[in-house]
Parts: C-alpha cells; structure tokens; sequence
DNA sequence: GTAATAAAAGATAAAAATATCCTTAATTAA
DNA sequence: TTAATTAAGGATATTTTTATCTTTTATTAC
C-alpha cells in the first residue's frame, strides 16, 4: 500500500507517541531498533517528520532526541502520509489513470468507488495518539516484523 | 496502489479482452497507444503475460499479435495481479509488519481488518470480460491518461 | 573553554523499478 | 526462397527507492 520509506515513518512516529514525551526523549538507535528500521535511513525520515515541526520534535546534543507534543498526537494517521508524500495514493485510480473520477472513470471505478472513502477515513478517522494507544494497551504491535 | 508495470498490465489486458479476438489480434504498437504505455516496455509485460500461457495469447508474424481466449476473459482481475506477482500486495500489512494477521497484529489492523476483505473481493470477483464489457458499453475508459 | 553526545546535513552507494534498443525466431505472402 | 512482419529474447540505460557513511552543528556536562 505505501512505500517502505512511509512505513518506517508510520512505526516510527507510532512508537514515538507511545514511549517518548517531552522529558524523556528517544534516540534514533532506540526507534530504529524497536522498529525494527535500518538506522541511517531511519535518521533520514525522522529528519523528514522533524522539519517545519510538522509531526514530531527533536533536540540535539546529550539528553537529546525525539519526541512528540501532545497536540501533534491528535493528528490524524493521514497527516503522516502527508508529509511523506504519500496521501496522494489514497486519492489514485486503480488502473493509473490521471484522475480517479465520476467523469472519466476506469472499469474499476464503480465498484472501487464505493471502498475509496473506507480507506481515505481510515487514516482521517485514526490518530496517531489512538495507534499509540491501542500498543500500549497490549492490543498490538509494530516490532513484529 | 500497484506498480505502473502492473497498472500498465491491466490496461493492456482489459484493452485486448474488449478489442481483440482470435480472428483479430491486436498489435504492440496497438496496444501501448491505447493504453498510452512505453512501447517496448509493454512488450516485456505482454511477454510475462502471455509466458505459460496463463492469460493472454500470442502469435508471431504477418498477422499476428495478441488476443485472449473466452475462458481467460472469465478469470478474476486477481489473476493478472498474480502473474505479474502483486496479488501479495492485497495482504500486506498496513504498517509493514511481515504478516497481517490477527495474531499478531498492528494498531491499524483493528480498523484495516474491515476494509481488507472488500478490497480482495474487489479483484476476485470482477473478471477481465466485465471490465472490458464495462469500457465496450461507454460508461468507462483506460485511455484517459 | 574542552570533551562527549546526539541530531542535521551532505555525499555516496546499492538495489529495484522503469524504460529503450538491438538481435533472434516464427510466420506469412509473394 | 526471399522479403516482410511481428513477437520473443537479451543487453543496456535511466530513474527512483532504499540504504550507508562521513562531516557538521547544537547541546550538555565538566
Ligand atoms: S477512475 Fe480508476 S479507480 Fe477511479
Ligand atoms: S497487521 Fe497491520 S494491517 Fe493487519
């Protein structure tokens, strides 16, 4: 469904609301590990969830590294995808046509119409503190690989 | 949601069920203009489809071309996914974890679990001919790039 | 200040996906 | 049998994705 790239950032921004806050932060090593992500390319992604303060926070130096503020967890999942680049492919037409529309459809459209707001409202609907939550509680996982 | 080699595959087969027969076979050059595919690429797709057979047929020489026989047009959409190899797609796991499962599962799965089933049925129960019925009766296209 | 720590930034590298081109083989028609 | 046609097969080329490594910058502790 998404790239490996926006998978990493998915975990990684999960686990960081789940075990990270302002006063303990997490260092790359620990999410890498725990997502089980290779961990350069982690620190690229992590970059790319830090700047402009979009989803998650960082800090440099001793004591340093990333978390999550409390507003940010009330994003939803989608806004993730945003940053990664990747809430476009909710909107693409299964065949790859330009536009997935009513006016020029594909002969998947019609029934593929009625499963494309399920999907979109998945990621609108889910935030990422309830994600956090739902692994807190012991209900899932995002380490199983 | 697909690779383009696939989103190009299935194109290319819908295009051969609605406008090709074994009395009229359809050329690459053909094909790839009306699915607005690279050319030789599509030639390398066409080749995996046609290989064993198992959902378009070819035939070489003055003539010759591509079509697709009245039993291949039963099969579900799924099974072009399968030759070119991203039916596994449909049961990947949102977040990347090796298995989508309820075993083990991640915190989207609770809410993906819904939605999974409808997206496989999507591709196990159109067929390639009701595709191309659907193109061949005005109310969709794949050339609308 | 100096040293240690940790992320940011930059430069490459490796692998996979996408795409093109050239040669070969099969088929047909003349 | 020769020439023309069309897909198959093979070799490369390009682009994108994925990944690693090195250097720089910010922060902390001493
Ligand atoms: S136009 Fe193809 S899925 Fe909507
Ligand atoms: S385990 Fe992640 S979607 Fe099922």
């Amino acid at each position: 469904m998404f790239s490996k790239t926006t998978e990493y950032a998915l975990r990684a921004v999960i686990y960081i609301a789940q075990k990270g806050t302002e006063e303990n932060k997490l260092g790359l090593a620990d999410i890498a590990k725990a997502i089980h992500s290779p961990r350069s390319f982690t620190a690229k992604i992590l970059q790319q969830l830090t700047a402009g303060g979009k989803i998650i926070s960082s800090v440099r130096g001793p004591g340093g590294g990333f978390y999550i503020s409390a507003k940010a967890k009330k994003l939803p999942v989608r806004s993730v995808l945003s940053v990664m680049g990747e809430d476009v492919k909710l909107e693409k037409c299964v065949l790859g046509l330009k536009h997935c529309s009513e006016e020029k459809p594909c002969p998947m459209h019609a029934s593929y119409k009625l499963i494309k707001p399920l999907i979109i409202d998945l990621f609108e609907s889910k935030t990422i503190e309830m994600l956090a939550n739902e692994v807190s509680a012991g209900k899932s996982n995002i380490g199983n690989l």
